[in-house]
DNA sequence: CTTTGATTTGACCAAACGGTCAAACTGACG
DNA sequence: CGTCAGTTTGACCGTTTGGTCAAATCAAAG
């Protein structure tokens, strides 16, 4: 494929079906279970006609989690040090919670890499990623000197957002199946801002 | 192979050694990742020699699947309705974490077969797991009638238990990146001992 | 209409994969 | 030692998979 030009209608048009239907099988399936072919059928094209626009299977995978991680940590990154604390993170947390149900795809490839040991993303999560946490952390203690929230260890408080708010994404099959009929978000932003007022107030 | 027989001294050995090595290599790759051959090496065993022991990959896997799930959900059987409310609950989530702790492969394994959609146990979850949930959730019910713990959404109270626990296991890497040098099963217990004990104490 | 670059495809390839099988080997027991 | 059920293996098979390629088709500009 040609590059170094500007991209013609069709490029970006086959382009931005190329990458949903690679979210949709990546997803669902993991990189392994993935097939180009299925990727191809979902996104309306023959599989050599796909790989004129991504080079590799390994291609259409990293430019995915690129565009994830770059909008992933946006959240954490709005996290305000001169907002007021409890405010600061409730907020954060209902925009993970949000981010779950909006795009719970992007959350299951994400989760897919993570347990498989991230062999793709391991440089970013013990750089970019770390520097974010690190500087939120020292933010968060902050507010704990202040004896603006309660004192809790801020990394476990940060694993803990993740966790809870990811997880009715990762997990939605495991959720639904136990709750039945009742839709887990109904009482998820309610119970989790419960949670952390409870836990955060000094 | 010969059924319907005593398993001889090498089958009990081959048999466990080839699970061992199946855990090891599916609770890493996933389903679909994970090859015979590289479990039969890693058993030691050449892939039709493995191939004797188990009909095929779809069979260790769920033998696998089926050990695991009879031992996973122990712990929430084990939280006592006759007991202190908040220290049943407080001692499940622990008992989880050490599970967390001892058997991430177990974790992982599990995580990896939910994240895709649960293809193959998606029955377990709503039939046996949906059922001891749903006897649980009765009993903090109660427990919140008596006015012993305060309101909160039972499912979502155990959801959160088994999303904080299992996070250690299943986002290892990712935690592990952030945190650097720190044991993160250091802080753990007391962080979530404290979260639960805010979130419960009426 | 013609040209030229962009796009699409059928046919194909080599490697990897799950699984089979007959034949060889091993070990426990009479 | 001989026997025979239990165990192991090399060679092999059909399928799936990621990827290639030359040739055909299309679309936009002159």
């Amino acid at each position: 494929m040609p590059s170094n030009r500007e991209p013609t209608r069709i490029q970006k048009k086959n382009r931005a079906a190329i990458l949903e239907a690679a979210l949709d099988v990546f997803s669902a399936q993991g990189y392994r279970g993935a097939t180009v072919d299925e990727i191809a059928t979902a996104a309306g094209l023959s599989k050599p006609n796909l790989l004129y626009y991504f080079p590799s299977k390994d291609a259409m995978h990293q430019a995915l989690l690129a565009r994830l991680l770059d909008t992933w940590l946006d959240p954490l990154r709005d996290m305000n040090p001169d907002g007021q604390p409890i405010d600061e993170i409730l907020a954060y947390v209902q925009r993970k919670l949000q981010m779950s149900r909006d795009y719970p795809r992007e959350s299951r490839l994400f989760a897919n890499e993570i347990v498989q040991g991230a062999p793709r993303i391991h440089a970013v999560l013990s750089g970019e990623l770390k520097k974010l946490v690190d500087e939120k952390t020292r933010v968060i203690d902050g507010w704990i000197a202040q004896r603006r929230i309660a004192a809790i260890h801020p990394h476990h408080l940060i694993f803990s957002i993740w966790s809870l708010t990811q997880h009715y994404a990762d997990f939605d099959v495991q959720i639904r199946a136990v709750l039945g009929s009742e839709d887990p978000y109904d009482a998820a932003p309610s119970f989790l801002d419960t949670l952390y007022r409870r836990l955060l107030t000094p």
